[in-house]
DNA sequence: GAACATTATGTCAGCTACTGACATTCGGCA
DNA sequence: TGCCGAATGTCAGTAGCTGACATAATGTTC
């Protein structure tokens, strides 16, 4: 169960022979810094105020280097929650098979937010940055656009999970598609009712877990029956 | 329960005099034609390998006009959807108080479908380019981000009108937000199986509501207990 | 119907995101 | 050391999109 946060993604498959030659080591560097740049600029100034030129300038790269790291402007803003959605898809697979679907997506989620809470500070990433990302992604409707579209991906893979854990095939059985597109939803509102929440805010990670339980607890309620009693 | 198909959407607040100047309609018929060469265009060359330039050519206009009729090339292309959406909306508005929120939504929803395909021939929309456009989106990624996003914004329009249905604050209450998103959800989830099904397709607009239909069952069992039997 | 106010359109110049092609430099390795 | 391949830089070009200003078309008033 402690299955370690990914370091930083590189597109590459994965080759964990731990002594990276140089030439990994400069590549990862330069895509957190990368990574590092842009957040901090587009916190700062706003995602559409802020250039590529501007970005590659700030760690001293090339505008055509930055093109050859991500494949436009929206993935390096987000780079900073693939790791955390990679954590939740690995966490996903390894739930217990005697869990309810929903109750291992659940339990995905709030595990992952708490591992990440506690191990601040690996990669670029951290809590506090994927955070704030959240705010920004909100509130920036190109963003927001990217984001919804990665979701989507996501939900595909998680689509998959899903059917391996129950035996069934996605093609015939929707539901494994279903629950993996609703539960993508919750979660979106989710981060929307957080940014407008400042007491939340004020609690860091933990905030966002109970908006998320509480929304989570009203799905069910939502679906059935009439809402006034 | 008639409620008119909206002719097609300018931007402005529905003066409906009936007897609109010549300009209004000129600039009707500029925007339609744009819609329909820009639709046509898509279809036969695909999203990407059109531009601007070329669609604005076609109906003889300058880029520039193009541009002040729509935001950016997204906007057209979604275009053909937007009189669906806003139907759903008021269709929404309408239903009958004792039906239950989810209830109300799958009404209006197969009410949607069913009018569109009745009125077939209104303004530059129409069913079958409707579902053409289905396909084109889920096939072509930034049009699938933009249209997700548009998506979105609909679900606010949808929390409003549910909270305000039930009586509720949607401030307090997650229920309408939560109900709006997961209902959201389950229609994205349903284009996608459409564009996978020649069978659907082959049944037109019916094909759609089958689909739909068949999802919405899902939702339910799709949340609840373990799925094996 | 002439004169004026409004508004849509065209033109042009410019910015920014993004890409292909080619040259150069740098790390890995014999 | 010297070679190979990978990473980077440079440059030129395309496409989406915008502001500013001129022009033409429409609506209105007398």
């Amino acid at each position: 169960m402690a299955l370690p946060l990914t370091p930083s993604r590189t597109g590459q498959p994965a080759s964990d022979c731990r002594v990276l030659g140089l030439r990994e080591r400069k590549k990862q560097r330069t895509r957190d810094s990368l990574v590092a740049a842009a957040h901090g600029l587009f916190l700062r100034q706003g995602y559409a105020r802020t250039t590529v030129d501007e970005i590659a300038a700030n760690v001293d790269v090339s505008q055509r280097t930055f093109f050859r790291y991500f494949a436009n402007k929206e993935e390096v803003a987000l780079a900073v929650l693939a790791d955390a959605e990679d954590y939740f898809v690995e966490c996903l697979r390894r739930r217990p098979a005697e869990e309810t679907p929903l109750q291992a997506m659940r339990a995905s989620i709030t595990q992952t937010w708490q591992v990440m809470s506690r191990d601040e500070g690996s990669g670029p990433g951290g809590v506090q940055a994927a955070l704030e990302l959240i705010d920004l992604i909100e509130s920036t409707p190109m963003l927001l656009a990217a984001h919804l579209r990665r979701t989507i991906e996501q939900e595909g893979v998680v689509t998959a999970i899903l059917a391996e854990r129950e035996g069934l095939d996605p093609a015939t059985d929707v539901r494994p598609r279903v629950l993996a597109a609703a539960f993508g939803a919750v979660i979106r509102v989710s981060h929307l009712s957080w940014t407008a929440d400042t007491a939340a805010h004020a609690a860091g990670p933990d905030g966002m877990i109970a908006i998320i339980e509480r929304h989570l607890d009203q799905l069910g309620p939502a679906l059935a029956g009439p809402w006034r009693s």
